[in-house]
DNA sequence: ATGAAAGTGGAGCATTGCTCCGAATCAAAT
DNA sequence: ATTTGATTCGGAGCAATGCTCCACTTTCAT
């Protein structure tokens, strides 16, 4: 996967290319303050660029918020085999990769419920998601199955869906505790 | 509480009345076809009124939503005594009960975001809901606690937002099933 | 019947998402 | 260095929506 050579079409322009990394600064910046639902004008005004830039770049804002979070993604997903490997059980691999996603989910205000959601402008955050992290919980899933932890009628996709909508709104109120409550959903797999 | 006669100040003038039924009704519809964050001019127009006359009779959205579900969210709080009662565990009461709530929740078309939101414009329904229903869950959770069927480390108001969360955007998504998740919520909660 | 109080309607402002296209910029060719 | 065509930019402008404000209308006690 090299970046740089691109043989048949010609390299993006470098103004374009400093746009998009301003725009990615900025929009971190801003999800941080103003969650992942700020205003498109409040990124582009961080970013110094036009809104029309951002369209450009980010046709749909989920563009926008997956190409801020890839790298935390990713790297949650690749936690899940060393998990597996380091950990005594299956079942408890699972339970500390989910903490890790769910320590991910809480602090991105608002991630949750773009997540959650289904509207079409969100389909390429939620299909990342999907494609990335269902199939590393399916295998934890599937090795805690094997060894008796836990029962089989709970997929995959289902689960990541409940723990993403458990944390919804855990940034905003402090009797609400999505860790615990998370844990409490996981500990409902047990047979 | 008798509405029909309040000596001290002048009943509601005719026309305030017929409007507010009239959007009531209008609102409960819109509800149903367009989820509870429809527009504000839609329910108007569905009423027949102007959006002043909305604002005026329900200052808040929530004040709408509130008025259009009491009647729901109250059958649903006074069910937990006769099913406490009737159950052959105070457990078992907890998860018909719980099951109540969830089937009323899905079927409302964007609530359990607006319940979750923590937006000053929803805290009359949030607090309704609250007030409502945690008394019960409380009541149904320490029998449960007393029984030494569950853990005694869950408060009733986290346990509700959970669900709550766990039925967001349940509508959405044929391959989610938030009576599942919420099920395994609760079996997460014994001993 | 009448006038004050109560209630109404919708124009209007603010916010926000998103599009569109003339202007600005870049890079290749000369 | 200049030209020139392609690429990218910027932000005005449109549409949707929440909410306010107040001149006008309706009701009702007198």
């Amino acid at each position: 996967m090299d970046e740089s050579e691109k043989s048949p079409v010609r390299a993006k322009r470098a103004d374009a290319q400093r746009n998009e990394k301003a725009l990615l600064d900025a929009a971190a910046a801003v999800f941080v303050s103003s969650g992942v639902d700020a205003p498109v004008r409040e990124i582009a005004a961080q970013a110094g660029v036009g809104m029309g830039t951002i369209y450009r770049h980010f046709p749909m804002r989920a563009d926008l918020i997956v190409a801020v979070y890839r790298h935390q993604v990713d790297a949650c997903a690749e936690a899940g085999p060393g998990l597996l490997a380091e950990s005594a059980s299956p079942y408890e691999a699972l339970g500390r990769w989910v903490d890790l996603f769910v320590d991910f989910l809480v602090t991105k205000h608002g991630l949750a419920v773009a997540l959650g959601s289904n509207q079409a402008s969100f389909a390429t955050l939620h299909d990342y998601f999907i494609d990335r992290l269902v199939p590393v919980c399916k295998q934890m899933l599937e090795a805690a199955v094997v060894a008796g932890e836990i029962r089989r009628d709970v997929g995959a996709y289902e689960l990541m869906r409940g723990i993403g909508n458990l944390c919804i709104f855990a940034d905003k109120d402090s009797r609400y505790d999505a860790r615990r409550l998370v844990g409490l959903l996981v500990s409902g797999l047990r047979v």
